[in-house]
DNA sequence: ATCGATAGGAAACTAACTTAACAATCACCG
DNA sequence: CGGTGATTGTTAAGTTAGTTTCCTATCGAT
């Protein structure tokens, strides 16, 4: 977390204190319960001045004492930690086919998990269905629904400010609606935020998966769409109309399996590259399979034309990375979705990026799972609680 | 200019005076000659702690008193303005036909300024160029060389620090060598700093061009060469390798002119629709031109073939751009480089990007001319060399 | 020539942090 | 089983900053 000073405005001594106090809170949010002295160790401050600004921000709420240590020579040191119940998160994720979400509290721990097959058929069922499941999420976690600090909501499409609704949500049958999105505030409250859902996975994987040891990242998602969630000094970018990471509007053509009506209304690269192109390429040179998934299987036992068909896949999304590489140069690209964590996929991708790129960054396959998307909405819940929180705080 | 406070680390009072002084010598460098009393009006500030920030600054020799304003009731106001001669930065630009420089005291203002041919064949005798052309700067300047506080060098290619080499330098022969980055250094000293020179552009273009009123914005330059400068968030981004914006190696080999030779040294978007590829498009559709500027001319006299070319090379910079805003969305994108300048080209590109690209942002053609790239190394040796003041500075 | 506005500074006070010294506590060892 | 030494957290004094309030000197305008 970084504090910044604002623009060319003037700083009073309070600035001193509104830093060390959020510096203070990081580190007991990432070291656990730790001692007055252990922190003015960790943070550089004085013992003094740690104990000064800790009383602060427990007066606050945000944190409480929590237990004696002993062990060592000295007094029994009196442990902090961060107040669970200072903040309740809820991640959400709507899809096409499944809902999911989970309730978390302050100090990251998750207080309850659901996930279930949608039968809504147009936008207010769809919303409906998520109340319900929002619903049911507070009384599993044992909190009433009044008490969630934060709500995340990761979903297809980009926030398009001049329309005040949602664009580019693809599969999602009237979810671009204005309308839709007036609802979904209405029904969450001013605490909603909504995130793309690739993005979403994009936060997990910097607090979860190989994002998290460095501070700029790709993570490009292929599977039934297309997408991108890029992050540059630690922090997602959106792009100032929202639209960054929209890789499947790549402006690629040549896929075997390109449709052009896709190609008009999703992109031309999710067109060429996304599963059902896959399906299209396979069926056009001569495979029969149903999905994508069974043309990757059918590649595995080694039948050549699937596997000449997995080749052609992995050779445009090797464009596509390389086409990132050239413009943001990331330090690493993480591979996710039902294709780009498919078995082998990543060693062929990187085998024809090798031909393509200036350079070759660090490529990995994602190893987070289908709740990557909800566990990024509750980090970035807790992210947007936290300063939230901090900056309620009297003290500052 | 933003100041941060950093990552993980604690304040102490000292910070407050540290961020207030730089926040007075951004006002004193954008409002030139300033009072005290101003100076409190703008930043906020007592007026006690203005004098006594202002004190410390000019004792660090970095402003200094300039003259009294009257004509108001009350007593004339002491005016302090940027001590001009508290630094000295010279802006080179290395290319393979030019070399140009110049340089400008810590106001800013250009003391001298110099454009010649190179005659140099090789590395060596192109760094004895760029010394003389210094030694002539400085000598024109009034100034001895000692006085230099920075160096900017805008080159092609990129810094790769696991050679410690430049690379991808192009059609710059031996500019890729490490023995050409030791001579550089050995010859400028430790302030060198080696830039981009479509980076350096991109500079000069947030500092005087169409960047100035957005904070993300890239500048895509089509010329002999191709490349990309991306300003986001106010600042450069050279990306993990330094190989941000070199879309050159964009994976497009589509374009008629195409050189599969040259797609492998310079990449497959440079071996497409570079100078020399239009003027290879140019001839296979039967035109006959010994240039780009020819293909365009006869283009805009209304050769039915020229202008296919030309409508052509439009939709491969559409196509580039299009990529650039699905990866990062900025802002603004401007156009510059002697294709991406021509008459007509900017309206066909916008033409075309309409129907890839999920958003059309702002999209302008640079009014800057050829020496770019050495206004923006002096934008940012300005920079650099404000921030080493301030940070020697003994207050901080 | 006087009045009122303005520049700049001095004194007193508030907000933070640091160092140094100290009291209290606990493990460990002879 | 009591002394020794390490360790915790507090108190007191001093430093760096910034603010408010008041004051004096100055200059244009009436």
């Amino acid at each position: 977390m970084t504090v910044v000073a604002g623009g060319a405005s003037a700083a009073r001594p309070q600035l001193i204190r509104a830093i060390n106090e959020q510096v203070l809170l990081d580190h007991i949010r990432r070291s656990g319960p730790v001692s007055r002295t252990e922190l003015a160790r960790l943070s550089g401050l004085s013992k003094p001045t740690v104990s000064a600004a800790l009383s602060t921000i427990e007066r606050a709420g945000l944190v409480h004492a929590t237990g004696q240590r002993t062990g060592v020579p000295g007094p029994a040191a009196q442990l902090y930690e961060v107040r669970p119940e200072a903040g309740f998160v809820l991640g959400l994720d709507v899809g096409r086919e499944f809902l999911r979400g989970a309730v978390a509290d302050l100090a990251g721990n998750v207080r309850s998990r659901m996930n279930l097959r949608t039968k809504a058929a147009d936008a207010t069922a769809r919303i409906q269905e998520l109340s319900d499941l929002a619903g049911t999420l507070a009384a599993e976690a044992g909190i009433k629904p009044e008490q969630l600090t934060q709500t995340v909501l990761g979903s297809p499409g980009v926030y398009d400010a001049r329309l005040d609704a949602l664009t580019l949500t693809g599969r999602l049958s009237g979810w671009d609606s204005p309308a839709t999105l007036a609802a979904l505030r209405d029904r969450f409250g001013p605490s909603l935020i909504i995130e793309n859902d690739i993005d979403a996975a994009a936060l997990a994987e910097r607090v979860h998966g190989h994002g998290r040891d460095v501070d700029s990242f790709a993570f490009v998602s292929v599977g039934t769409g297309i997408g991108m969630g890029l992050v540059l000094d630690g922090k997602l970018r959106h792009g100032s109309h929202g639209v960054a990471g929209e890789i499947g509007y790549l402006p690629f053509t040549e896929g075997s399996g390109s449709d052009p009506r896709d190609a008009r209304k999703r992109g031309g690269f999710d067109a060429s590259a996304s599963a059902a192109a896959v399906v299209r390429a396979a069926r056009r040179a001569g495979v029969r399979a149903s999905s994508a998934e069974k043309v990757f299987a059918a590649a595995a036992r080694g039948d050549a034309v699937a596997a000449a068909v997995v080749a052609e896949e992995a050779l445009l999304v090797a464009k596509a990375i390389c086409t990132v590489i050239t413009v943001v140069d990331p330090e690493l690209i993480v591979l996710g979705g039902g294709i780009g964590q498919a078995a082998g996929f990543l060693e062929a991708v990187i085998g024809q990026l090798r031909h393509l790129a200036p350079v070759l960054p660090d490529v990995q396959a994602s190893v987070l799972g289908a709740d990557s998307v909800v566990a990024g909405c509750i980090a970035a819940g807790l992210d947007q609680a936290w300063n939230q929180l901090v900056a309620r705080s009297p003290a500052i």
